[in-house]
DNA sequence: ACATGTTTATGTCAGC
DNA sequence: GCTGACATAAACATGT
């Protein structure tokens, strides 16, 4: 519900047409919450939702640093409006609201499509439905430079991208796989062996100097925006929530005891109805029984077909274990005060210098303002212990995302 | 055993 | 159609 208001407040431009995605999102989330409905990420195939892919690759860094130097003044007075285009401002906030192509470009569901979603609608530190549209390189060349090092430990990178991107959280852990293979395979990133001697698993992993270059060098092309990953592991509820509710809405129908469709969620499903015009319940494809396969089956954007058996798309009693960090739910990642102002402008600085500074005075970190004070500096110290740093969960992109700036408070 | 790291294979997609 | 970027999967090696 939350979300939905965030949606309609927030995007003028898109309005009557955007919450959707955020209605199907709130609606899972609302049966998530009050239903206690755990979370299953195995039975339901993927689901895909058509979406630009403006940071699917780090050419949004290239054009950010472009663009950037004649707008450092835009950006400095809402850097915090990452990822939300500030109401009539022109000010780069983030490299998602000033690429064109994240604007305008269909949303499209089951049997609809929206115009007039944007990624930037998207919160992923709380949103575990959409994948976010970052490369796995964007991903962590972000872990890089929040942690304000020059070197990252794998593990780091993992926690990272578990405690700001919530779809992580309950993706399947696979995704480890592909970013020790992006690490591994891309030359952006070196690898820098432990020193002998020195506990802990693994060595540190940096930014290349010449990744710069290349990116100067336009090695990175503009990509559409791949198709919009709704979790599998969410999926499930998400039909839930746009399930009929039988007249027995406890019977074996396809509701399973403890996942009874409550008020609320028909609430829900009648507004997202009401939004999009859609008859859900009467959707033959929506029928019990045949809704884990009715969602439009998501392609992948890449990879082989499995050769385990334990990967099919429908398998319904798959558990796999999930990433590092426990499954939260929605309500459990909240984490703490609102930290506002991430210095985009410093990580692009970064990132084609290659170098991520140790240096506090430096302006990388996003810092606190409040009406026009620096309050704090958000970046965690370094931990002790095994040398691994970075690995508190202090570091989160709700400067990137928040949209509380745009909204009255008794919103939020 | 598990985490980490490397390598290979294969697939999609967009740009040319 | 070719190519590059990217994603995914998996086998394998190595270190803790």
């Amino acid at each position: 519900m939350l979300e939905r208001l965030f949606l309609s407040c927030a995007d003028p431009w898109t309005e009557g047409s955007v919450g959707l995605e955020e209605t199907l999102v709130t609606a899972a989330a609302e049966v998530e919450k009050r239903d206690g409905v755990v979370m299953d990420n195995s039975s339901i195939s993927s689901s895909s939702v058509i979406l630009d892919d403006s940071l699917t690759n780090l050419q949004w860094l290239l054009e950010f640093s472009i663009l950037g130097a004649n707008m450092q003044q835009h950006a400095h007075h809402q850097p915090h409006l990452f990822g939300h285009q500030q109401v009539g401002s022109d000010a780069p906030s983030s490299p998602l609201a000033r690429v064109p192509a994240s604007i305008g470009m269909p949303l499209t569901l089951p049997g609809i499509v929206v115009h007039g979603h944007c990624p930037d609608e998207v919160d992923y530190k709380t949103n575990a439905y959409i994948k976010p549209p970052y490369s796995y390189a964007t991903l962590i060349c972000m872990a890089m430079q929040a942690s304000k090092k020059s070197e990252i430990t794998l593990s780091c990178i993992y926690k990272y991208i578990t405690d700001n991107f919530c779809y992580y959280r309950h993706a399947d852990p696979n995704w480890q796989n592909s970013i020790r293979h992006n690490l591994s395979l891309n030359k952006c990133f070196i690898k820098v062996p432990r020193k002998k001697g020195e506990p802990g698993k693994g060595g540190f992993w940096k930014t290349d100097p010449q990744y710069a270059e290349r990116l100067l060098s336009g090695a990175y092309k503009n990509r559409r925006m791949p198709p919009v990953h709704i979790n599998p592991a969410l999926q499930n509820r998400l039909r839930l929530s746009l399930q009929p509710q039988s007249t027995d809405p406890c019977s074996t129908t396809g509701v399973q005891e403890g996942q009874c469709i409550n008020p609320e969620s028909q609430q829900l499903l009648q507004e997202f109805e009401e939004a999009t015009g859609a008859d859900w319940c009467s959707d033959p494809h929506l029928d019990e029984g045949t809704m884990l396969g009715s969602w439009p089956v998501v392609r992948e954007r890449g990879g082989k077909k499995r050769k385990r058996s334990l990967s099919s798309e429908n398998e319904v009693t798959k558990v796999p274990r999930l990433s590092n960090s426990p499954p939260l739910s929605v309500d459990e990642q909240e984490i703490g005060p609102v930290e506002r102002d991430f210095d985009w402008e410093a990580l692009l600085d970064t990132a084609l210098t290659g170098e991520v500074s140790l240096n506090v005075a430096e302006p990388l970190s996003p810092i606190i303002r409040e009406e026009g004070h620096m309050l704090e500096n958000l970046w965690p110290v370094e931990e002790q212990g095994d040398g691994d740093f970075f690995c508190s969960s202090n570091v989160n992109l709700e400067p990137l995302f928040n949209l509380e700036d745009l909204l009255p408070l008794h919103l939020v």
